[in-house]
DNA sequence: TCCATCTACAACCATTTGGTTGTACGTTAA
DNA sequence: TTAACGTACAACCAAATGGTTGTAGATGGA
């Protein structure tokens, strides 16, 4: 690992590895307003309610959802502006490799020129 | 697993999967033309030809990516509609969660009938 | 032809993931 | 106070990940 270090690597990361799981992205669509608790929520899967838990937390971690306190129970919301962060993640990826399209086009129709259009490495 | 069923379940976790890692984010945005052979690429990175090669496979068989046989090398080129695909799944997962959260507005408003202003939303 | 290069793939290993059960603790209701 | 509920967290386990090395098959150039 380790080869970024220039984005917000690890961010990124843990946004695309916890929205890459069904149960988390169905908890996700379950949460918009903070009415959900945790075991309400657990309820609903086929699986134990610590799993659950484990889920929500990869959630947390990476930003997509809150928990709040009510009484003893805990209520997840999943945050509005994770999804635009995710989305902005995307774009970033794209306007990269578009802009690399884009270099390499213009590299090859002045290919002609010898001034070693190279030092362009990565980045 | 298995939770889903309904949106192509596999197929999205294949996708975020591929994006959770910073090396394949980065052979997403250098592949923007097909110009990039697998060792080329492998030579960017610290770690060996296999791992390399098993991130593009992972690529690609999200469908991120393709591979173009020429002569004895295999040309690695990021499919312009992987992005978009990446970013529909988002905006189901968005759509989703807002209707949910405009259907339990909707009940929290009409519940709300005489006293009971309160329901204060934070922030 | 022979050799270097590029690729594919198997085998192996350490770590992480996604799941389980069990235990402990705070909060609410009887 | 006591019991039930909701949560947190540790320990454990099987399977998947991300990496390694090694071997073997095609391809292209000398």
């Amino acid at each position: 690992m380790v080869v970024d270090g220039l984005d917000e690597t690890d961010g990124v990361d843990r946004l695309f590895h916890a929205l890459a799981d069904a149960t988390r992205r169905d908890i996700l669509r379950r949460c918009g307003r903070g009415e959900l608790s945790v075991s309400r929520l657990a309820a609903a899967y086929p699986m134990s309610f610590a799993a659950v838990q484990k889920h929500v937390t990869v959630l947390e971690r990476a930003g997509l959802v809150g928990k709040e306190r009510r009484g003893r129970e805990q209520l997840v919301r999943t945050d509005p502006d994770a999804l635009a962060r995710a989305r902005r993640a995307l774009d970033e990826l794209e306007s990269a490799w578009r802009a690399r399209v884009d270099r390499m086009s213009g590299l090859l129709t002045e290919a002609a020129g010898p001034g070693t259009p190279a030092k362009g490495p990565d980045r």
